[in-house]
DNA sequence: TCAATCTACGTACGTCGTACGGAGTTGCAC
DNA sequence: GTGCAACTCCGTACGACGTACGTAGATTGA
């Protein structure tokens, strides 16, 4: 990584003044990059996007691409904030807090879905653009107004952007796994069940064949995202409203200001 | 990555009847080799575990590795089944679920710390190995005889050590951006500062501002991975509360059989 | 007009995982 | 006892990758 100062200019490059150019115009534009970059990655994942194919989509050489962006890693950057601010962003409409979180966690969702090579990138990290900015104060808007102060407000939708970026890389190792052993969840089970029911004998892991079973049997496979996603939300939906409603249950007023 | 029946009988090394060896023995034992990588992975990181520097530190050539190992993806899926395997499995001595699982988070949480290179390893991904097997066994009792059925008890256990792998790579990938940037957090902001106040306007992003500001002044940077496991570990056990303690709060004893 | 400054890009370096094939070693079948 | 199959080890080499460096040519402010 590069210069952070350098992507910072490249994040907030649209509300920048631009500065004299004295040399030839650039034939593309930055935004044309990404977005050729973008779909790239769509169509074929992260990987795919290499300096060389990607200007090769483009039709400029390889190293013409470093005159629109520092290096790879300020381009996926870029890609991510580029997303984050093509989200829709629909005036919240639920009143209860409980279902404008879920519809924030849902669009997250969403998100990895459309593009599943972000399970691929840490999100956390990249320095704060346009996009994340916008997109920071439009979730923030979920939590106003339900009595949370403001540290804990952060603490609570970071927790759930956490929750839903994990899940969505266990569904994408999933996808990966499976594709790389080029079978399905059930052939692969075929094929190498006579090894594993010799080794997960029932005696030395009682609990782990009781409930692996069960698990296995309920979800068809060993993992299932989409349950795992539903199972996980619901609990930490319940464990944000202990926080929050505090004075005790079966009220559903929001508690007042909660001290951490 | 290759073969997986190859990559089982692999793991599963230690307890698969050896076959007849007709060449020259092996200078080295599998173990020896997840051994050293292990080694190399604490202190240098996942990416300084190239085939050629782990042959380097074992005394034989890169090519060598091959006979040990099919490849580098699957050195790694052993070397997390090792560490697994490695876990101390004390005897869970509280009485209540919570702070049995609460231990169940600790101790991952550790296995992370010490081995930060974790983080960057797909954990759903690898095949049943023993160690692995063994950890879910031992995970799975911390759920034992709270009322939870058996596919509420895998998904219970996954949600948790979900969250722990989620926010132990949120800080990995913060402790990345620091040693890339080669700043603290505090000399970053400074060198970015007359940038980002220029954007980060309080008037187009007023929540952002006040519960950022908020945040980041409680934290000392702008996200805080002990405050963030802390915070979302009280919300989790919170959440599965609900779920176990269903005859409505205030009752200690756990509650009866849930049915999903 | 001309020097400064910029774009575009060709070449090349160092890195990686690993395919391939050969040389040497061992133990079983006969 | 002898031969050969099966095994280990490893040198070489291939095809990726990101990108450093330097140059040629276009553009424009002074």
């Amino acid at each position: 990584m590069g210069d952070p100062t350098r992507t910072l200019e490249l994040l907030w490059r649209e509300s920048l003044p631009v500065k004299a150019q004295r040399g030839p115009k650039q034939a593309l534009t930055v935004t044309a990059v990404v977005d050729a970059a973008v779909t790239l990655a769509d169509a074929e994942g992260l990987d795919a996007v290499t300096m060389r194919a990607l200007a090769g989509k483009l039709g400029i050489a390889p190293m013409a691409l470093y005159t629109y962006v520092p290096g790879r890693a300020e381009l996926i950057d870029v890609m991510l904030d580029t997303l984050y601010a093509s989200m829709a962003r629909r005036k919240p409409k639920a009143r209860d807090w409980r279902s404008r979180l879920e519809a924030v966690a849902h669009d997250n969702r969403a998100l990895f879905t459309a593009h599943p090579w972000l399970a691929d990138v840490s999100t956390t990290r990249p320095p704060l653009g346009p996009g994340q900015l916008a997109k920071y104060e439009y979730e923030l808007q979920a939590l106003e107004g339900v009595g949370l102060d403001d540290v804990a407000q952060d603490s609570a939708l970071t927790f759930v952007l956490g929750f839903v970026e994990s899940s969505a890389r266990a569904a994408s190792d999933q996808r990966a796994a499976r594709l790389e052993s080029r079978m399905s969840d059930g052939a692969w089970w075929e094929a190498n069940a006579p090894l594993l029911t010799r080794m997960f004998d029932a005696e030395r892991y009682p609990t782990a064949f009781r409930v692996g079973s069960a698990a296995g049997a309920a979800h068809g496979a060993a993992y299932d995202p989409d349950h795992a996603y539903a199972f996980g939300l619901e609990r930490i939906l319940d464990g944000l409203a202990v926080l929050i409603e505090k004075p005790r249950a079966a009220s559903k007023r929001p508690g007042r200001r909660v001290r951490k």
